[in-house]
RNA sequence: UCCUCCUUAGCUCAGUUGGUUAGAGCAUCUGACUGUUAAUCAGAGGGUCCCCCGUUCAAGUCGGGGAGGGGGAGCCA
């Protein structure tokens, strides 16, 4: 009967000393003949059992080898030794399953990160990722909570999809038909009729569009599910499969929709700060150890935990596109040819170096950005009065880089449809999207945000792949 | 896709101006010890120096090509 263990976090939290509990775990260490450090990924704090000598046969304890499964009945009681005040001492030992050593690729020392995304199916068992990954469940148990008590409506947009004007990235294709010799039309290109779907279908890459329909009567809704680029990115903050929670809000303007993600990226720290706090003490101490491998100016300002206190405690800046332009362009660091890409004109997208500069060195806090041009944004983005841009927002973290994206929407038909003319999207494709400007159209807003990056941020980890279980990259699809 | 760095034992790394038998710590195995905290002590085993080609009397070390990985850029969330 196995139901009847106690979890080791709850043992260490609430064990009474004289109490008969069964444990079960992994081993991490056997110490000395006699101490088993065990864990069973509900902390990262192991459960110490002392199998006291001369009780047990050396074949059972030659087999408490690191990664070994193990069933512990005994008696809980204060400990001797330094390090624990509680520990079990075993009365039967039972191995449930054996791991044997010379190949058991875990040892009780640090690895690299780069080791153990190689052996991405065991590296939930060390202290690092069993934080991470704690710490990326609790924060998506907080976006459902977030929402939920806002009164939005969890929509499930599809992953298979046959819109391709949203035009956020390259797609994965969908098809049922052969690579080799598929049907052709006369003019040699691929008949989709005969596909699956009767026409060409892709993974999505944003459900924003469904989103938008949802908005329409339900008033707010949010997605969050995974979303797929076939962009050829190799970087620390890209991903092939990731996940992305999309929030779509009518009766809402681009103020309303900063004001709801400063707030929602607030209320997720909240809440990781107050129910892991253990994981995050652990993930701001391996931070700050593998911060001293850096030059001194490399090293963060705050160790993890301040930094996610100062975000919280301060407003995110907020300032036009318009204004960080002339921002970098009077920086000093802009005078001095400092930028690898110098500031000029008004118009172009901000390279990475800029937007870090701001976050970074000039404000210090998360931007939002607003009002971008409109040349360089989706056609879906509500058009402003100046004629040159539009109602968008990004929202810039320190070390991460845009963690949010998003706009108050064109509502007005005209405007989207000719907006959709000169971008050189085909109405006829979206006319289901373009329903909800025609019956009941309002003002609505919404925004996009990247849920590893979000883990990113929060658990001080630096690159994306060691953030998902099960990282796609381009040529790595493992697992 | 571009730029750049890296690849030596299971892991993390050292290896001098090219030179004879390639090292350390940890891990593993054997033994000792026993209230240990990544236990400790003694001993042992463990290598296609990423792959291919070249230069040389001689290549882990130099050159060319390839593969894998890291970091940065672009694209974006």
């Amino acid at each position: 009967m196995f139901n009847k263990r106690v979890k080791i976090k709850q043992l260490l939290t609430n064990g009474v000393a004289g109490e008969q509990v069964t444990v079960m775990g992994w081993v991490r260490t056997f110490r000395n003949n006699q101490f088993i450090a065990l864990n069973d990924g509900s902390t990262n704090n192991n459960l110490q059992v002392v199998a006291t000598l001369g009780e047990y046969d050396d074949a059972i304890l030659k087999r408490l080898t690191t990664g070994a499964s193990i069933k512990v009945t005994g008696v809980i009681v204060e400990s001797v030794g330094k390090g624990q005040t509680l520990e079990v001492k075993a009365t039967t030992l039972e191995i449930l399953g054996d791991s044997d050593a010379e190949k058991y690729p875990l040892q009780p020392k640090k690895h690299s990160l780069e080791f153990l995304r190689e052996k991405a199916h065991l590296r939930f068992r060390t202290n690092t990722f069993g934080s991470v990954f704690r710490v990326r469940h609790a924060l998506a148990f907080a976006v459902h909570q977030f929402f939920n008590q806002k009164g939005f409506v969890y929509l499930h947009t599809p992953i298979i999809t046959s819109s391709d004007a949203e035009g956020a990235g390259e797609m994965f294709r969908v098809t049922t038909l052969p690579l080799e010799g598929a049907p052709k039309n006369e003019d040699g290109s691929i008949n989709y009729k005969e596909d699956f779907f009767g026409k060409s279908t892709n993974l999505t890459v944003s459900g924003q569009l469904e989103g938008e329909l949802g908005a329409m009567a339900f008033s707010e809704i949010y997605t969050f599910g995974p979303t797929f680029r076939a962009e050829n990115s190799n970087t620390t903050r890209h991903l092939a499969e990731f996940w992305m929670i999309e929030p779509e809000m009518a009766f809402h303007d681009l103020e309303d929709n900063m004001n709801l993600a400063e707030e929602f990226i607030k209320y997720l720290i909240k809440y990781v700060m107050d129910n892991n706090k253990e994981d995050l003490e652990f993930l701001a101490q391996r931070l700050a150890e593998e911060e001293k491998q850096l030059p001194q100016d490399k090293r963060s300002e705050l160790g993890l935990i301040e930094k996610l206190e100062f975000v919280l405690n301060n407003d995110f800046q907020r300032i036009t596109y318009t204004e960080a332009i002339d921002i970098l362009r009077e920086s000093n660091h802009n005078k001095k040819k400092k930028f690898q890409y110098p500031v000029e004109g008004w118009g172009v997208d901000l390279q990475s170096e800029h937007e870090r500069y701001l976050v970074e060195k000039h404000f210090k806090k998360p931007v939002i950005l607003t009002n971008y041009p409109k040349e360089i944004k989706a056609f879906y983005m509500r058009q402003n009065d100046d004629g040159k841009t539009v109602a968008a927002m990004d929202i810039l973290a320190p070390g991460i880089g845009e963690i949010v994206g998003g706009s108050q929407r064109e509502e007005r038909l005209d405007k989207l449809e000719q907006r959709m003319k000169e971008m050189h999207i085909p109405a006829e494709d979206l006319s289901w999207y373009l329903d909800t400007r025609r019956f009941g159209a309002v003002p609505h807003a919404g925004f996009g945000l990247g849920f590893e990056r979000m883990v990113l941020f929060v658990t001080g980890m630096t690159n994306i792949r060691d953030v998902i279980a099960f990282a796609r990259t381009p040529n790595n699809c493992e697992f």
